[in-house]
DNA sequence: GTGAAAGCGCTAACAT
DNA sequence: ATGTTAGCGCTTTCAC
């Protein structure tokens, strides 16, 4: 049995609410029952209960996040920022998986809701989330990445993928290719919606042919990207350049385009979303868009922990991307 | 405010005791009360409050994962497949990323202690861990990764390090290398001195020179990669094949050699530890261990779950490793 | 400065 | 089959 405040409280002839207040700071205690308390806790191992604390309080100082992605550098550099800014701030961190499923996404966000957390970090599986502005009545949210547009008082931050999408395809375009190719992963999200925008902006804009059979969705992992390049060059071998939304899905491409002797970038130009370490050193190097999803983690958990205290905050943040240019798109 | 089991008892007339039992099926309640109460629950949109729950039932059904490294590639798999498994068994997962930092690991298991969680899977700093002895009878632990080789009580899953160690190193000497540099990041955990034994043992079996100054450390990152492998070179220029145990600083490894044009594997063969999807397609192709973090994760979670129904459970796993053969060890 | 006691929202033993 | 009630271990008013 683990030992409990009143244990200590007998042992040493003081009241429960003595050693709550000498734990918590909340009123002040004579010098002298302070060490006593503090030694006692000390000489007991003692450790104030959460669960009872949590209770009472109605609060956890701990916060979730709630992410629907396959474990690609993105999401794992996501994680660590949320991780590290939660340890700064004094609160524990849950993280809940939905590898892209509705279902558990719900059922983990009920969950959530019976006050195991005092905030939630959320990537949605999908733009309908008419359950969140239910949820958000009960605890505080905030979006990452994703977001349902119809719902402006729910606080987000993503990356500017429509600006990222435009910038890509442009500089496709100003390589002088006309007929680009695009690999998405997951539907109906604003980032894959979002970066399609800015791909076809681009294209308008200067003006080139667009046809829907060049956009392909494939499985973010690498063998998505393998078999969604196989499927667009097959159905639009026109196709000169490609630009690819997940990190993991480039690698497939490139493998596949190496087994074909198709030559990056001579043959299709490549330019993928999503940096990350070992794009650098590929052959050929490849260009990407960069995301900094560390920073977003940082930002949705600040604003979280004020939206914590103040349930009014209320801020959507856009963060820049850039270009990194290496090899592969044919500079 | 939140809708309480009081109320909805109040509002169709019945007790606490029973709604209890409908929600949780401990005892057999009449299909017309049962219908009620459900109705009700569904009709005020009701959810259990968990933290009332947990302090009575005293259990939580989360567990921790508390991990003590860069967010590599290994650690994302790992982190994953500790997730993936939570969430089949019904498990909440806390998770703690402690940066190889002592302090924060042990505020972290202090507070874990506090009834937090029902289970705790840890990959420590260290292999100096003796407050793991006393943790461990507070709650059910298991190790992933490293150990304290004088705890055997304590479960751990872990990978052959000393097998990967000795294979890697013996594919280098059968390419005819007899001068081979370690990278290792993390001194004093169990992971690097039974891959550090692995190597010695190999050169030793093939009568081969051994030179402390062979075995470099470096920070686990891209730049600590790329610094390791400078000062390596620079202190022993007749090293011809470099062992580096970490996916992370591999990158940076390679990124080195090619601005200073040593060629790979013509001037230096490189082996990494732990693979991962670019390294097909790196210039040229890493030769790579294979760990199978999901696994190991998946499997610590098992064994953890078996320990927190029944204590004395205990059980050690070592899953072997292979040795994904590609370019850059000479092949 | 310290203590008594109510009560957070549940579960489970016990009574009916 | 259903209800009553005593806590779980804490925090926090209110009294002294």
């Amino acid at each position: 049995m683990s030992v409990t405040m009143k244990m200590i409280a007998k042992e040493i002839g003081v009241s429960v609410a003595t050693i709550s207040h000498v734990i918590n700071g909340t009123k002040k205690v004579s010098e002298e029952t302070r060490r006593l308390v503090l030694e006692a806790i000390e000489r007991n191992n003692y450790v104030p209960d959460m669960t009872a604390k949590n209770l009472r309080r109605k609060k956890t100082k701990a916060a979730a996040l709630v992410i629907s992605s396959y474990p690609d550098n993105y999401v794992t550099k996501l994680i660590h920022g949320v991780g590290t800014r939660a340890r700064e701030l004094g609160y524990s961190l849950m993280l809940v998986n939905t590898s892209e499923n509705e279902a558990y996404e719900m059922e983990a966000l009920r969950l959530l809701r019976a006050n195991m957390v005092d905030g939630i970090i959320l990537s949605p599986a999908t733009n309908r989330i008419d359950y969140l502005a239910d949820l958000q009545r009960h605890l505080p949210v905030v979006l990452v990445n994703r977001y349902d547009p119809r719902f402006e008082d729910i606080p987000r931050v993503t990356a500017d993928d429509f600006q990222a999408g435009y910038d890509a395809t442009t500089h496709l375009i100003q390589h002088g290719h006309r007929h680009i190719g695009v690999i998405y992963s997951v539907p109906h999200v604003t980032t894959t919606e979002n970066r399609l925008r800015g791909y076809r902006e681009a294209i308008l804009r200067y003006g080139l042919p667009f046809k829907e059979s060049w956009i392909v969705r494939g499985f973010g992992t690498t063998e998505g990207g393998r078999l969604a390049v196989k499927t667009l060059l097959q159905q639009s071998p026109e196709i000169t350049a490609i630009f690819v939304l997940s990190d993991h899905m480039i690698i497939g491409v490139v493998q596949e385009l190496r087994d074909q002797s198709i030559r990056i970038p001579d043959d299709i130009a490549l330019i993928g979303f999503g940096d990350f370490e070992a794009a650098a050193i590929i052959d050929p190097p490849l260009t990407n868009v960069s995301l900094q999803p560390d920073t977003i983690g940082r930002i949705a958990f600040d604003i979280l922990a004020n939206k914590i205290v103040n349930p009014e905050y209320h801020k959507h943040v856009s963060l820049p991307t850039s270009l990194i240019i290496r090899k592969s798109c044919g500079c």
